[in-house]
DNA sequence: CCATCTACTTGACGGCGTTAGGTGAATATA
DNA sequence: TATATTCACCTAACGCCGTCAAGTAGATGG
């Protein structure tokens, strides 16, 4: 008995280590991506950071890739918490006006993660194989738009011509997507004039509300 | 004057090699960007394909940006002209419509060309450094957009609130450019759920529209 | 025939992600 | 307490990358 229980506590004392170890990894790679951007940041200056070899930080993570995929995932959950944050507005239509909001706004605040979840090509093999994923809560803000879109639809809100919810999820999604994803690329860019995506959603989701309401207001 | 003939005669066709060799380098560097990616290819293999050494290329090119920089804005041109080519339809809002349609189409036949084009963030710096700039051909596109919708404005076809040419550009290009750029980021990805641009641009394009004409149909 | 020019090559530099093979201190066993 | 084992971390290196300084060789020009 002592001596398991003493084996258990010490056992749990390294492990804690290593998981401290691990999570000063993390952070030193979430700072470096976003200071730095997630391409220019290399794994000798994670390592670095933290006073540590390159080679350790493959002791916790597979590749850079895990350690990206792994931050991301995090952010995710983020994201995922924050909508539904806004709890549940009654009508169906202002919640997702709310939403998208919501999401631009997150997206505005953390610029570097929000290019890397959305604006970089992901290879999802690396992901599924990492471990039982939690479900994607990535999957989570996504479904919860669907499913707010559906309860539009059900209670004949929207023109009849939308009937498929992932269409219209995608049409919202993808605009307001595009505003923020634009000003990224473009917004130091001389030649194009762009507004900033704060003043621009609000308007683009009424519109695009406006223009899918059977009986707009 | 036989030899300043003869002079240039010669010098014309050592130019006319060099810019021979300079265009294979362009087309073997298209090829390879297209089907393997812009980050994925390497200079090494860009000369490989040519059968040269990968130190030529910058005989002819500055560097690998200069390279990348000279497509795209091939690349920019041919999608004003695809613009360009939609014509004068009277009704600017049909207008605008078909731009974006056309739009559309040319970034899901070029993907390769739209990701780097527009989802590459992009140094401008280096593109001033290059030469007197053919005025940006892709300002020309924006510019044509921003026009267009300013003759609706001048009309009076859409509601008062849009008094801003800029603005209402913006959310129409942002909107369209985010299903496309939400389509090449996610539509490998087996957790998230999207239809086909082509399916959902025309019903973004309709929806948006509708609800910013100040008389819907 | 010789000098010049220049498109192209050779060989290398520093930096990247990643790996094979140690090292040494904490742990387990006797 | 002495020995064996584990394992977090390190050393050194590999093969890539973009890029450059210093040639070379063949065409051009006088």
């Amino acid at each position: 008995m002592t001596t398991s229980v003493i084996r258990s506590a010490s056992l749990a004392r390294r492990e804690r280590q290593k998981a401290e170890t691990r999570q000063a990894i993390l952070d030193a790679a979430r700072e470096l991506f976003v200071s730095a951007g997630v391409e220019a940041t290399t794994m000798r200056a994670i390592a670095a950071k933290i006073g540590y070899t390159p080679t350790a930080i493959y002791h916790h993570f597979r590749d850079k890739d895990a350690l990206i995929v792994e931050l991301c995932m995090a952010d995710l959950a983020a994201l995922g918490q924050a909508m539904h944050r806004i709890g549940r507005i009654e009508d169906p239509v202002e919640r997702v006006v709310r939403m998208g909001l919501a999401y631009t706004h997150y997206a505005l605040e953390n610029p570097s993660q929000y290019r890397f979840m959305f604006m970089t090509p992901f290879d999802h093999n690396t992901l599924d194989g990492n471990e039982t994923t939690l479900m994607t809560p990535d999957e989570d803000a996504y479904r919860f738009l669907s499913q707010t879109v559906q309860e539009g639809i059900d209670q004949g809100l929207y023109r009849p011509e939308f009937t498929d919810p992932v269409q219209l999820a995608q049409m919202l999604w993808g605009a307001i997507h595009g505003v923020i994803a634009l000003w990224f690329t473009h917004c130091d860019d001389p030649h194009i004039v762009l507004r900033d995506p704060r003043e621009v959603v609000p308007v683009l989701c009424d519109t695009i509300i406006r223009g899918a309401l059977r009986h707009p207001t």
